[in-house]
DNA sequence: CCTGTGATGACACCTGGTGCCATCACTGTA
DNA sequence: TACAGTGATGGCACCAGGTGTCATCACAGG
């Protein structure tokens, strides 16, 4: 636990998106943020392993939440069915209080190549997740690795028209429509 | 076209591709790649956006191929089926001549998370190509990018399948084998 | 009051990456 | 043959991200 002024990691986190959205990702300086937050270069890289990191501090979380909530589903689940389920554990994570951080965050990323690239590994860190507890399951290969990508695509669609400005409605509720949209798909890809 | 010693591009390739088998990626400095290719760090930065890039040269290539072999498909063609064709006509790009040193660069990207962001980003740039095409075929979204997702993982199946060393076979043959052993397992996850 | 521990500050240093200008090789033209 | 133009390279200064190292500070516990 920090002494000092507490905090400082999430300090850290509000000045930097503070200020990429002020003035751009690459036009802030790792030096600027942790000015603005009161701390040293030296300590932001103690708590982020890099300048992008900031923006996805919250990502580890959702992909244990998304791996334990697959885990979690019952027995007899097919992997849909499993996946809806760990769309809805993640619930937790999206609560309307952090619509508007994550809206800005996600403007900052969409703008930036470096951090659309760092979105992506965070993305497919999570399908490789969903993937392997899928397998745990006694899901063979191909039709986990499928799921899991239909998983992931879900979970996209479902994020985007979640932080829509015009949306009301929670995550798990969006994310599961997103699913059973693909679901549907499938039988008209032959 | 260059003067001097010609093929500055490639000789940077092969020169940063074997320091980083014999070294590792960060153990090289991109001066170092410069010296044995008898050029100066100036130039690979003329070459080459960053550092990691000289591992993806080819890449760009690839998905031009990719989305062509979609446009060219039959007009009557299911998304699988035109996703087939690209699979197909991406062959051009995998002679046996290239086996060695796809097999080196895949170990050395496998081997570094700043290099699997960058395969990542080239994924999902090639499967972004394929969804935008197959929605200029008249395939309505969801359809489209589950399609092309579908087409992403028989493409990386595929090229694991083609580059390991106990394989003979074509990149094609491999990957239209992975693509239907993927719509196969379509039927299993409801 | 003292000592240990964990987080922070301070500083030097390396490397990736860029801007700017000089230089060289070659081409086309007079 | 001479000369100007063009494109690729070299050289150099410079910035920012990122790391290693040690000092320092606040607190806990004895």
């Amino acid at each position: 636990m920090s002494r000092w002024e507490p905090n400082a990691r999430e300090r850290l986190v509000r000045a930097a998106v503070e200020s990429f959205a002020e003035r751009g990702y690459d036009d802030v300086t790792v030096a600027e943020i942790t000015e603005r937050a009161g701390l040293t270069k030296r300590t932001f890289f103690r708590h982020f392993a890099d300048k992008r990191e900031v923006l996805f501090a919250g990502q580890d979380i959702l992909s244990r939440l998304f791996a334990e909530g697959i885990a979690a589903a019952p027995a007899g689940a097919t992997p849909i069915e499993a996946v809806a389920a760990a769309l809805t554990a993640t619930e937790p994570a999206f609560g309307p209080d952090r619509r508007e951080q994550a809206r800005t965050i996600r403007q900052v990323v969409a703008d930036h190549s470096d951090l659309r690239e760092r979105s992506l590994l965070k993305h497919a860190k999570l399908t490789a997740a969903m993937a392997e507890t899928l397998r745990e399951r006694g899901i063979p290969d191909p039709a986990a690795s499928l799921a899991a990508e239909i998983g992931g695509l879900a979970f996209t669609t479902g994020f985007a028209r979640w932080v829509d400005p015009a949306n009301e409605r929670s995550f798990g509720e969006v994310a599961r429509e997103a699913l059973s949209e693909l679901v549907e798909a499938t039988a008209k890809l032959g």
